[in-house]
DNA sequence: CTGAAAGCGCTTACAG
DNA sequence: CTGAAAGCGCTTACAG
């Protein structure tokens, strides 16, 4: 920076003010620095401008496990806003609950000028104290838990598990079992609430035998389908807390020569890639991700800037129902 | 820091040898140092260990799209290794080829210690160019072109099409389609280089309509098996590129009433997650891809530690078929 | 609109 | 085995 602020015939300050988009830098000098920081290649040093400013430069994304597609999309949304503001992503993974070692080696180290949480961390309650005792401004994406302090994007994860259990009502469905999501994830608790309330709103039983634990993959839907479809009084309708155990249940209804959704119809949610390539296709409960996580980073970053008001209200974004090929009107 | 040592009765000089693991300091030094430490809940700022010293204690993973099965899995695997030798991982997205502007943006201002390239930016020129000449030890996965100053991990791809065409071969197949990958990738020429060797060993022709273009994606799947089931002389079985394509073909396949894979054959590549939850599941190759990520990231971290022999010789790593439904013996 | 000085929190290069 | 001094490349807080 002192070779272009020298060949520019200015001082430093005035070259860091062009880099950092200041006001009052003549247009002739801003055009000279801009010039000369071309021919030598000059870009602020990340490391440099963290340690001396306030601004660090870099967003955290601390994740539970970064597979996955809804966590792709995560990635690769805020990876976009990143890019436009010229900031940098740092992933970090926290996989046992409140992992304190790692969390205050993390928050200790590195300058976040942004941390996002994704579930199921959004809401570990010592993931967010920690946060909160550093300072640094926290975007939430599907969290459960209240904290005031903090940006949170969400969709109304219990409405939509309800209209999802009305539909299947809708089409004739009474025996409908519905198959938990992982119990640390917040939005797993709502969805369930919704599946009953839908259930009781109708004047439908809830048969505890029909609600079964999932942990939102794959092979705990396989085994979903298998304690469901050895039931004596079977299912024909499940309703699974997202597209994996929807597609675990597919597949061993299959093997098992059942047809879906003839005589067993399936739904998921999320609307991962997942659900569009099984077949049948899923019906499915669609909520914008990219969007929720580019909201969460435009929000946090207001946070930034002081515009703490709207800012801390949570983002409600809209969920829609897929209606694909899995959901049958009951024969 | 200075508080540290100033409680502990040393310099910051003993400090710093603590957290850098350097030998020579008394036990019962670095016994108090590290109590101290603990109770003032310090650790070394990246920003300033990165601007002082020569580490940085950043990883780059550069990748083309954070999305998918495959980037998922190498990106879960650097992630580990990062947590297990204390660095953090920045993700930068370069999606045109050779973003000049935005490669410069980032190699000018992050000083980073290695950085990781995945298909196809691994096979950049522009990119490799700028890395070498910015000096950061650089990692390739799945790399094509060579570059014998970079650390590079592969299959025998070429070998890995060869024989999985040898098996649709030996399964009685000998109208073998082919789908590829997207051009941008090396690994696609070489897995049909392998598909043509293979038919061509065989004395099987390879018939130009037989071989149809596809770009990784399921949609792209789509598309080609629309193509090919279009033919006068249809295959018996396709050979696609990679396991999303097949499961695009596998669907279209399924639309048109055709049994898979009675009618109709169908090889992917990958063993992408996908592969085992469509039904019939795919026969395809495996290719270790988190073992791979770890050697590219060891590797690379030894190439930082002067270790440059063993080191910059290609890791080929070994792959598997993987015989699953998706394909039959030719009735 | 511009700049000189101090300082961010570490590591380096030495000296002992 | 230990430490004092300088410096990494920027921004901050002032002063003009």
């Amino acid at each position: 920076m002192s070779d272009v602020a020298r060949l520019a015939g200015v001082s430093m300050k005035t070259v860091s003010r062009v880099f950092n988009n200041e006001k009052y830098v003549s247009e002739d000098k801003k055009k000279k620095i801009l010039e000369v920081a071309a021919e030598l290649n000059f870009r602020p040093s990340l490391q440099a401008r963290g340690l001396a400013g306030s601004k660090s430069y870099i967003v955290g994304l601390f994740v539970d496990d970064p597979s996955g597609d809804y966590i792709s999309k995560v990635l690769r949304s805020i990876l976009n806003r990143c890019e436009a503001i010229g900031c940098h992503l740092v992933v970090e993974v926290f996989k046992e609950q409140g992992d304190e070692a790692k969390l205050r080696q993390v928050l200790n180290s590195i300058k976040f000028d942004a941390v996002i949480l994704s579930a199921p961390i959004c809401d570990d309650m010592v993931v967010l104290n920690a946060l909160r005792a550093s300072g640094v401004p926290t975007a939430r994406i599907a969290a459960g838990v209240t904290a005031d302090d903090m940006v949170k994007v969400t969709i109304d994860e219990f409405q939509a598990a309800f209209e999802m259990t009305e539909y299947l009502i809708s089409m004739g469905h009474e025996k409908i079992a519905f198959v938990k999501g992982d119990p640390n994830h917040a939005c797993s608790v709502d969805r369930e609430r919704g599946y009953i309330r839908a259930m009781q709103t109708h004047g439908l039983r809830v048969k505890h035998e029909m609600v079964v634990a999932g942990m939102f993959s794959y092979a705990s839907g396989r085994a979903a389908a298998e304690a469901l479809l050895a039931l004596e009084d079977k299912p024909t309708a499940v309703f699974a807390s997202n597209d994996e155990m929807a597609s675990g249940i597919l597949a061993v209804a299959r093997e098992r020569g059942m047809k879906v959704p003839e005589e067993l119809s399936i739904a998921g949610f999320d609307d991962d890639a997942i659900a569009s390539i099984v077949s049948p296709a899923l019906t499915t409960v669609k909520q914008p991700v990219e969007e929720m996580a580019r909201t969460a980073f435009d929000l946090v970053m207001k946070t930034e800037e002081g515009e703490e008001d709207a800012v801390l209200t949570p983002s409600v974004h809209s969920f829609s129902l897929v209606k694909r090929d899995s959901v049958a009107k009951l024969a």
